[in-house]
DNA sequence: TGACTGATTGGA
DNA sequence: CCAATCAGTCAT
């Protein structure tokens, strides 16, 4: 019996984000909601945000809001957006460095693909509020990251799955960066 | 303390 | 194209 869902530890992701954002694509984001309900996601849609980076929460300083994405690797940086909706993002690379990758599309099973289609979607369908923010990302907590299947990883090989990169969605700064990536003709991706 | 903004979404 | 809706941020 082949090992599957196996556990993205928090220290396979103290890389940067630019390369750990398509590594993400593939891997599940597994919500408890209960002692009996998890909803599992596969993530197809990410985006990247680095030091040096206009678009990102911590390109100016270390604040009470973005102090998780300084933090240690593996961790969940959750905020508000216009006020109605919440992103979430797994943070990335070393103490004291702003990055994070931000989870834009999941596909969820028994679920139409527009469900998930999109950072603010998500978030309402995995029940992700402030309240995970700063949520380490192993599995005795409410939210983790398990990895690809040995069915997903033996497709993209074959190129049976292939992934694209191109420029972030949504942004009024940093837009000339090709630092988003997503699977191939997937439905459940927000935009082509 | 006040004005302005935004890594979104859904509807006109 | 535009409104909804509010915490964070920065200027007064």
């Amino acid at each position: 019996m082949t090992i599957t869902n196996q556990i993205v530890e928090p220290s396979a992701l103290a890389r940067p984000s630019t390369v750990i954002a398509p590594e993400l694509l593939g891997c599940y984001l597994v919500r408890r909601l209960s002692e009996v309900e998890i909803i599992r996601g596969l993530i197809v849609e990410t985006e990247a945000y680095a030091p040096g980076d206009p678009a990102c929460h911590g390109y100016k300083k270390r604040t009470e809001r973005n102090d998780v994405m300084f933090g240690t690797a593996g961790r969940g940086y959750v905020y508000l957006i216009y006020g109605m909706y919440h992103c979430f993002n797994v943070v990335t690379d070393g103490e004291g460095i702003p990055s994070a990758v931000l989870i834009r599309a999941l596909l969820l099973d028994s679920l139409p693909a527009k469900t998930a289609a999109g950072p603010g979607k998500l978030c309402r369908v995995m029940q992700i509020d402030r309240s995970l923010n700063g949520v380490i990302l192993q599995p005795n907590q409410p939210l983790w990251l398990e990895g690809r299947t040995p069915a997903f990883v033996q497709q993209l090989a074959a190129g049976a799955i292939s992934f694209v990169q191109t420029t972030r969605i949504g942004l009024t700064q940093g837009t000339d960066l090709p630092w988003r990536w997503y699977i191939k003709n997937c439905p459940a991706v927000s935009k082509i």
